[in-house]
DNA sequence: CTGAAAGCGCTTACAG
DNA sequence: CTGAAAGCGCTTACAG
């Protein structure tokens, strides 16, 4: 039995009708095919497609067959249309580390596509005018079922606000618990820092000086307090002096190095804010003729492909960075999936420390 | 005058009738609302959308002014659907290198956000069973009105089979001109690789070794043969041993250096393929006590953020990896929306030597 | 230059 | 458990 067609389609198509339809031809099925082929209404089809319960188990069975068969996956611009939603992921980031993107770009992306969802990419620049409202473009025009924000752009509270406002789901990537729990995946970069405390300690370590990132940054500010509280807790300070303003890059690095060098008595480490400003304590190390790890220990942060390219290779924290990708997925297509489960706490994550040739007892 | 409306709209329309709509509220406007505002069938407010000539110059303004004070924008979802396409564009890559794929990615955003497009970022794997399946998956899918692929799989000729035979635009970024020109963005590799050989002849040096990327690789083979080539125009040879094939990689760059290293006499000079094969000569004259340059000079290719990291800042061939994203996407775009101009040419780009600190005279 | 109708491929009410 | 109708927001023929 035929059902018949309302609309006539507007052209031939190229599916055959009853016969002989084995073939999972090319040309894209719908779901009209499928309800024709199953002899069911289209509606059956979609509560297939959709799980639904209220399916007899022999009827799924056999459309399911039939999907497979042919090879059929929804259109889904057609059902974004009529769900009012897209299938589509944001990355919402201004991180320079581009390793740190590309490692969350590809660790969300292995759980986005196993469930249909793809990712769309979004660089961002905090200072430019354009910043909030080209988001909103974003998010409204392509109707993103949920965006996931890198540091440090997951710090910014108005962009949270934005998407909360334009309902939009969202996972902060951050080292601050600034929002609900759900919303989270945290790094803990203060127990991180502390890790490197414990290490710069147990060397024997005494004059020991920090680069921090920008004030601005709220990763700066734990990093900091976490490497300062733990060398309190092994009796060690960390003078004023010690202590200089970065910005988590190469120059700053070489700037702050050459400024903590300069001091008298000088550090016999260096925990560097991350692994491009510890590049830069390397340079002004070459250049004044220090020697690592014997005339100057250095830590980094980030392990990013550059710390074991470093000539000596470089003791750093590592962060499991493609976990904190497909956690911050996971967590946003649950979110758009609307298990309405307990309430989420967040997802965290632990660094380790990655000791190489950078770091080593002071020889002074 | 009000149009009737032929369907009831499920749920009341945030949109205010007829008054006082000045507001650009953020519920979303229809093609509807815009009709209805500005007394025109919805068929000519699609007109004005898609610049059509069909138009009065007034009633386009009148509709233009209109779409721009409500702040609306057609949907891409609903536009698709009808249009069979998507205005998202795919990035294909297994590229290693995170700095050169971010690069083009923001390259390429450049141009395509300007235009409505979005970017789907897909990094794969060609080794895998699923490379090519998941590839046709995502392009009919999502029905990706083009895609970028970049170099190594851009040279994968059963990749762009497929896509062809998928009729989907893609543009290849690559060193070779393997395909129809319009489909190329064409990084001259050959020409770069004559330019460090210039630069090392010009150096004096006379022993002069290269580590070349895998030999499966066209642009390994385009680096080795315009370095030759032009060394032997200056009168110099590259001896067969001292050519030996690396992976592009870091551990293949200390163990070609070694190997290289451990000839009689030794070369003075090496061109790496890379800079992550340059940073495994660093690490390899580290360990023997050579300094770099007076001892070897060492040149890479790329100049990705590590080259100006290490010590000494490295010499290296720079690619304008943004510019090369740009002008795939501009190309592609040309491509989608089926411009019929006369046949493009490729995309040619042209690398320049950045001179540092890591090539020197030889001393010996 | 402009519009009414049918359609893109799916879903949500609403019935049975 | 299953289906016919109306709708998502846009476009393509086809008329005028």
């Amino acid at each position: 039995m035929v059902k018949k067609t309302v609309l006539k389609p507007r052209a031939a198509r190229s599916t055959a009708g009853g016969a002989d339809v084995a073939v999972p031809s090319t040309g894209k099925h719908t779901i009209n095919d499928i309800a024709r082929l199953a002899n069911v209404s289209k509606k059956t089809v979609s509560r297939v497609i959709n799980q639904s319960p209220f399916v007899r188990e022999e009827t799924r069975a056999r459309i399911s067959e039939i999907m497979r068969r042919v090879g059929y996956t929804p259109d889904p611009q057609a059902r974004g249309l009529a769900f009012r939603r897209s299938f589509l992921m944001g990355l919402v980031y201004d991180n320079p580390n581009a390793q740190y993107v590309i490692n969350i770009q590809e660790g969300a992306l292995g759980a986005l596509r196993r469930n249909g969802y793809e990712l769309v990419v979004h660089p961002c620049d905090r200072t430019s005018e354009d910043f909030l409202p080209e988001i909103e473009q974003l998010v409204t025009r392509q109707k993103l079922d949920g965006v996931i924000l890198l540091p440090p752009v997951s710090e910014n509270d108005e962009l949270a606000a934005l998407l909360k406002r334009l309902k939009c789901h969202y996972v902060r990537v951050i080292s601050v618990p600034l929002d609900e729990p759900e919303n989270l995946v945290l790094s803990m970069d203060r127990q991180s820092a502390a890790q490197v405390a414990e290490h710069l300690a147990r060397l024997g370590h005494t004059r020991i000086a920090m680069i921090v990132g920008p004030s601005t940054y709220r990763s700066s500010q734990e990093r900091l307090i976490g490497f300062s509280n733990a060398l309190g807790d092994r009796g060690l300070t960390l003078p004023p002096e010690f202590v200089v303003e970065g910005a988590y890059n190469f120059e700053s690095g070489v700037a702050c190095a050459e400024l903590l060098l300069s001091r008298s008595p000088r550090p016999t480490a260096i925990f560097a804010g991350n692994d491009e400003t510890a590049a830069g304590v390397y340079r002004t190390a070459y250049l004044r003729g220090l020697k690592i790890p014997d005339d100057l220990t250095v830590v980094g942060f980030d392990d990013s492909p550059l710390a074991s390219r470093l000539c000596p290779s470089l003791t750093t924290m590592r962060q499991p960075i493609r976990d904190m990708g497909r956690l911050a997925a996971e967590r946003l297509m649950a979110k758009a999936a609307k298990v309405q489960g307990p309430p989420l706490s967040a997802s965290t994550v632990f660094p380790h420390l990655v000791v190489r040739e950078s770091s080593g007892p002071p020889r002074i």
